[in-house]
DNA sequence: CAAAAATGAATGAATACGCATTCATAAGAC
DNA sequence: GTCTTATGAATGCGTATTCATTCATTTTTG
């Protein structure tokens, strides 16, 4: 096998791995075979077991935010640049089930065994939300006494654990098209300068 | 020393040190010299390291549930009740730091490597929202269409997703108290029947 | 165009080490 | 003097990492 590309098979495999057992109880040999590749190998692509997560975490997170952005150039309305970076994160949870299980538990808790790992990536993403509060402010679309601080975590926080959730249990009352809309819809009626009778946002 | 609760006296010390290093990092040697005790005599309280981090939980949750109930029982307007909860939830993170960080990082992952583990007090913590819900419903106060299953994720991932990264973060830009208002203001307001003119819920 | 030599990617058994847990012993209570 | 509680050094296991060895491939030579 000489054209496979062993880095990207490696993050795959620790994607899956990491996914089930969680960092610490992973083995490296579990990576090794879920990679098809032997145990040494994983050391002549990364330096060591945190090495793998680190890589992770950069090129995934970077191509979500690459994707993100991209899609919410198109638009120019602040409230559904909301509705679309919540719809495009939990469809993305959805898809994605492993990514989305070591993103959420991993990469929070990284900070705690990697001490001088800081995870601009995962600022980069956050701050999506708030430049897009910040725009609607200044459109005088948002109420201008919001915090961006306080509102991205907010925004970022109710998607997320919505999504956790929704991934870890089997029972799903709702979609999550369905939970995205919800949750945008709660937080754009919410910071609307004008009543939520006005305009309305989302469709009938 | 005779009088003292060693029980209580471990399951303090871990909190600390499962604060600072995460639960695998964490050595029980780190544990028991926290608590001025012997490596030997935490088995003699519990049967393993997991169990500390479980009895951990237990007792833990198990306080704060007393508290929120008991603050949302005095009041009968849901609105009020969602604040009640967010500003005691907060308010919480902020003095009690520790246990804030493991009970938002541990707790999570801790059905990764503890299989068998249901955690019944963090589900009955989250429903208290829902049940808040289920009345403003009923009462015609909140929109009929919302789903209390996605709204009580996404308030407790509001909130805890930023009262988490306020702990973390040494410059701060607002008070948890303000973080709380705006976070139960957006999402008040945000689920609110009636237009936003009509009654305000918070003070001037 | 073969045959020989060099290369380096891949392997996986062996190593080394950290740390949870145990248990023989000591200290304290009554 | 016995029973309870506490100690901490010793044990043993699990696993991250290393490295001597194996080939498949490429390069050199005549």
């Amino acid at each position: 096998m000489r054209t496979s590309d062993k880095h990207s098979k490696i993050i795959e495999a620790a994607i899956t791995v990491f996914a089930r057992k969680g960092f610490f109880s992973a083995r490296i040999s579990d990576i090794a075979k879920e990679a098809q590749v032997a145990d040494g190998t994983i050391y002549l692509y990364f330096n060591n077991k945190y090495d793998i997560l680190i890589s992770l975490f950069e090129e995934e997170i970077g191509k979500i935010i690459l994707e993100v952005k991209l899609l919410i150039e198109k638009e120019s309305d602040p409230r559904k640049m909301l509705q679309i970076f919540a719809l495009h994160h939990m469809q993305l949870m959805e898809e994605q089930k492993e990514l989305a299980e070591v993103l959420q538990m991993e990469l929070r808790q990284s900070n705690k065994f990697m001490r001088e790992y800081r995870n601009t990536k995962f600022i980069e993403y956050v701050d999506v939300v708030s430049a897009i509060i910040h725009k609607g402010q200044e459109e005088g679309v948002f109420r201008k006494s919001l915090l961006p601080g306080v509102f991205k975590r907010a925004f970022f926080g109710a998607l997320d654990e919505t999504s956790r959730l929704w991934v870890l249990s089997p029972d799903h009352s709702y979609t999550i098209d369905e939970a995205a809309r919800q949750i945008s819809d709660i937080f754009t009626f919410g910071i609307m300068t004008a009543s939520p009778e006005g305009e309305k946002v989302t469709g009938p």
